[in-house]
Order: C-alpha cells, then sequence, then structure tokens
DNA sequence: CGGATTCGATGACTTTTACTCATGCCTGAC
DNA sequence: GTCAGGCATGAGTAAAAGTCATCGAATCCG
C-alpha cells in the first residue's frame, strides 16, 4: 500500500469544486477545464489517498461521508494558503510580513493602535504583535532584538538602536468641565497651588517633571494621586485632581469624553518621544511605511 | 505583474532544503534530485512569488531576510499539510477523522479520557471533542447531530439512537481509612444506620437509589451532604461521610489515593451503563475500534 | 602560478504530469 | 424511441519538471 502523500493543491481544489458544484460536469465549467480532466483528477485523487470519495451510481457521482469529511479539512487548509500568499504579498510590498512593536504607556492607548490599524488597512497581510512598556524596557527589547520597532519618551541613548525623533511638544492641563481654572485661557503653574494632582506612575517619583517644577517655583499642592497613565482622564472626571501632560496621550484620552477639558499649560514643560530599531533591521519599505503613517497621525493631533 | 499563486507544494519543500542545506548542490544531494533543477526550482520559485530569495554572490547562493521569513511560513504550511496526512489515515482508517464524545460525569473523570487517550494512541490522526453532562442531555446531545457518541447510565429510551449496553455493575461503600466500617468484608444496608452519607447530586433527590433503599428498609442515617461526583472520593476521605457508588466511577477517583477504601455493599444497587449514537451514523469501522478499546478498558476494573 | 575541485546557471533534451478531443455507454425525461 | 446530459476511457497533446552536458567563476592546495 502506497503512503499517503499530498503533493498536488490543484487536485484538491478540483475536489473541493466538485464537492460543491455536484457534478463533474458542472465544476469542469466553473473551473474552465474539461469534464474528463475532473474525472481523471479525481480518479487520480483516490488513488493517492486510497479512500474513495464518490459512489458512482446511476452515472452520477455520490459524495462518500469521507468525501464531506475530507471537504473540511481541505477548506482549513486553503485558508493556510491563504494566510501564506498575505504573508508573501506583504513580503515583497515590506520587505517583512511580521511586525513586533514595543510603545510606551503614553502612545499606547492611541496613537500606536491607531498607526496599527492604518498599516493593517494598507496591507492586511501583515502579522503584528504589539506590547506596552516603559521607555527603558521598550528600549531593551529593540535592542535584544525581541521587538523590530519602539516607541519611547526621548531622550534616549544606545550604540546598538537607531534613534528618531518624531515629535517634540509641551504639556497641556486636564482639568474636570466646570472647575475653576477651566474659565482660563492658560493654567499656570502658580494656579496649582493647593490644587490636587494627579500624575502618571514612575519609577522614582523625584522624576516627574511637574512636581520638579512646582518644588522649584515653591508652590505646594495640596496632595498627589498616582496613576497608571490610561485611567488619568477617568480619576481628573471624578475630580480626584487635575493633571499636566503631553497633548498626544491627553487627547487619545479624551476621545469620546465631554466632562474633561485640555488648557494650555505655562511655563513650558517639554516632551520627546521617537521611534527605535535596531540598526541591523534597517528595513526601508516598511520604515517608510511607517514613517509616513505615524506623520499622518501626528497631523491629527494638537500641536 | 502576474499574481502570487501558490501551486507547487514540491518547490516549496526544495526551497526549504535548500535554505537548511545552505547550497544547491547539498540541497540536491539530500531530495535526491540534481543541482540544475533545484536552480531552476529555485529560479520558478522567485519569478512566481516575485521575490528574489537568494543573491548570487561568489558562484553561491546567499539568502535574503524575504527567505528566512518566507522559510518560517513555510514550516507552518507544512506543519498544516502533515495534519491533513493523518486527517486522511484517520479517514482510511476508521471513516471520520473526527469524533465528537459525551459523557456522563460518573465515566467522565477516569474511563471515557482513558478511552479517548487510547484511540488517541492507535491514530494520532483523530481529533476528538470530549464533553461532560447528564444522563439526559448525553442523550440529546447524540440525537440532535452534535455528538457523535454518548455514553450514559441505562436505562434510556429513544427512536433515533442505537443504545449499546456496556456494562451492569453492583455499588460498591467508600469509606475513610481506619472507618469502623472499613475493617468489614462487606457493608449492608443496615450498616448505614445513623451514619453521614455523601451522595451525587441529582436533579431529583428522591430519585437516589441508595435513599430509596434505606427508607424501605427503616433506615434512618444522620445526614446527607450532595456532591458533584467528582468531589465525593475528597469529602469522604476528609471525613465527611460515607458514600456508595459504582464501581467504575469509585475507581476512577481512588486512583492514587490510599486514604479510601471501597468494599461491597448488601443488598445488591445495580448501575448499568452503555454507548449511544444515531442509526445514520453508524460508521462500523470507528465503532468497532471504540468497542474494543472499551471492552479492553472495562476488564481493568474490579467486577 | 597552475591544476583540481566545487559551485551555480543554462542550452538542449527527456520524462512525467496534467490535460484535451473524441467516443461509448448509461440514465432519465418526454 | 429520441434526445440531452452524465461519467469513464483511449489516444493524443501540452505543459511542467526534471536530466545531461557544459561553461564560467571561485576557492583551495601544492
Amino acid at each position: 500500500m502506497p503512503d499517503v502523500n499530498i503533493h498536488s493543491l490543484k487536485s484538491l481544489a478540483i475536489f473541493k469544486t466538485l464537492l460543491e458544484a455536484g457534478s463533474a460536469s458542472q465544476a469542469a465549467r466553473t473551473l474552465g477545464i474539461t469534464q474528463s480532466g475532473v474525472s481523471r483528477s479525481l480518479a487520480q485523487l483516490e488513488e493517492n489517498l486510497g479512500i474513495q470519495l464518490f459512489l458512482r451510481e446511476k452515472n452520477r457521482l455520490v459524495a462518500t461521508p469521507e468525501a464531506h469529511e475530507l471537504y473540511e479539512e481541505i477548506l482549513r487548509l486553503m485558508g493556510n494558503i491563504e494566510e501564506l500568499r498575505h504573508s508573501v504579498l506583504a513580503l515583497k510590498e515590506f520587505g517583512t510580513s511580521r511586525l513586533r512593536i514595543a510603545a510606551i504607556p503614553g502612545l499606547a492607548f492611541g496613537f500606536v493602535p491607531r498607526l496599527i490599524g492604518t498599516l493593517l488597512e494598507q496591507n492586511r497581510g501583515f502579522s503584528i504583535s504589539f506590547d506596552m512598556m516603559s521607555s527603558h524596557d521598550v528600549l531593551r527589547e529593540v535592542e535584544s532584538g525581541h521587538a523590530d520597532i519602539g516607541f519611547v519618551t526621548l531622550p534616549v541613548s544606545s550604540r546598538l538602536v537607531r534613534i528618531e525623533e518624531w515629535l517634540t511638544t509641551h504639556a497641556r492641563c486636564l482639568l474636570p468641565r466646570g472647575h475653576a481654572l477651566a474659565e482660563k485661557d492658560e493654567v499656570t503653574i502658580e494656579d496649582l497651588r493647593d490644587q490636587y494632582l494627579v500624575i502618571s506612575n514612575q519609577p522614582n517619583v523625584g522624576a516627574d517633571p511637574l512636581l520638579h517644577l512646582a518644588a522649584s517655583h515653591s508652590i505646594s499642592i495640596a496632595g498627589k494621586t498616582e496613576s497608571n497613565i490610561g485611567a488619568i482622564a477617568a480619576l481628573v472626571a471624578s475630580g480626584v485632581g487635575i493633571s499636566v501632560m503631553n497633548p498626544i496621550t491627553a487627547t487619545d484620552q479624551l476621545v469620546g469624553r465631554s466632562d474633561v477639558v485640555m488648557r494650555p499649560f505655562a511655563p513650558t514643560i517639554s516632551f520627546s518621544f521617537g521611534m527605535v530599531y535596531r540598526e541591523d533591521w534597517k528595513n526601508v519599505r516598511a520604515l517608510d511605511s511607517i514613517r509616513q503613517t505615524g506623520n499622518e497621525l501626528l497631523k491629527t493631533y494638537p500641536d
């Protein structure tokens, strides 16, 4: 008995069409080949697999239960092949079919998901994995090759990694709608005296630029709440305190919210973001596509 | 530009061997074809896909990054094809590549999992899904075609379903090791006077055969705890009470336990189990295999 | 440096696979 | 009985996949 050997995708496709069409003649018409070609292909497949797939009854082909089971399996395999095809298309277009992206929390709730969504819109063949972590960890993941592309807070330095600055922007103040300071055109550091603040989690609280600025202006605040950056808007809306953060993150968090307003803040606190990738990963086509998409996305944010 | 068309598995296999071997000559030797065949196959594949997979440098073939990415994709596809091959082998052997089994809780913690394990040992191509439910629900699932094979408590009746009696057996008593009744060779209904019992969940407590028997002998018990059948041995071991159940379920539950002992019980309470399947599902080869396996498994249980 | 060996590509050719054309037999409808 | 449609098969054709022989390039070794 010969071993089961699957080497012809075409004969599987002919079998599939035959089962769907209900007759060899109709299958032939659908596929644009002759009926005798269908007949031969089926006979050959039955011989190769060692299974009778159709009974020959009254000059008609009647599918066996085995045929129906094989049909389900073949549908699955054809799905796999279609995936491979998409990967090849992505490979042609971008030089890679798979992208591993890591980003800081401040960009992970809006900007980077939108970037990913747009990339996938432009090419469904891409397979993207996405992870959120601190700026320091992003750099480490990219250096070690566990991520291809990273989005980090600048400045960072590394000998292994190429660093592209994407944006420098200035902090904005988030206030509950109806708050006294919401009436002002601009919130200043003096306005924060005796206010409750909501600040993002830091490995080291002393590193928070806002607290630094307040201390250097001898402003004492009523108190502070630390939070994951993804929850700050909700805390502000709930009256826990006011917050100062970069406008990219702020805009992302305020989507669909009308209970929090955003105001310019003085003096200026700068935030810079950038993209990093390994020198030896320089995939020109994919990078160009990401830059273009990212640049267009940044235009949708306030200055 | 021609569309990407994947129609030759052989050329994918040649590419894969080429990447692994490191040279066209070595790949040819490994595959048992000529070097020029490898060369042509690669050139044709590159043309079909529209991707350069190897650079021609200093009379050698040097894989591009794209080649490495495609290699990963092809490994995945070949795994899918191997799965299909196994399914076909199962189809040849048993007439089906997929089995949906439903069983009552009493058999679902040992007997049926062991049956499944043995079936899969004999044919890795099978794909089996397994669900646990009441005897009544098992019958319904089989009747409606959502399950192929059911294991139920007998008696049941159905016009749609074929019912095979597999075993009639007699209840045993489960006791904590060291319990006074554990010294006896046989536990009787009178021994249960003033004892705490652990009984399995029933839709209707009045249906419990043990409580029925006690009542008909005017035996009053100290109390009862109802439990999912899978937890009864643990409750007995913990001193919650003693239990009376069929020896198949009991044996399965006592595997690896030395803190519970099993004793014959009188008078006899009978339990019957059987297999059910739809009349129109009669897959002779699969059924034979299941019966044989089940029969051998039953021999490993006490009478 | 020259010769030997190995490498990959390609022309010419051969073999294998997949199909077409034509035909015959069977079945069902009218 | 006739006709239309179905499937299988002989003979033949076309396309795909390979072999054999050869060439130029590269590397190794004495």
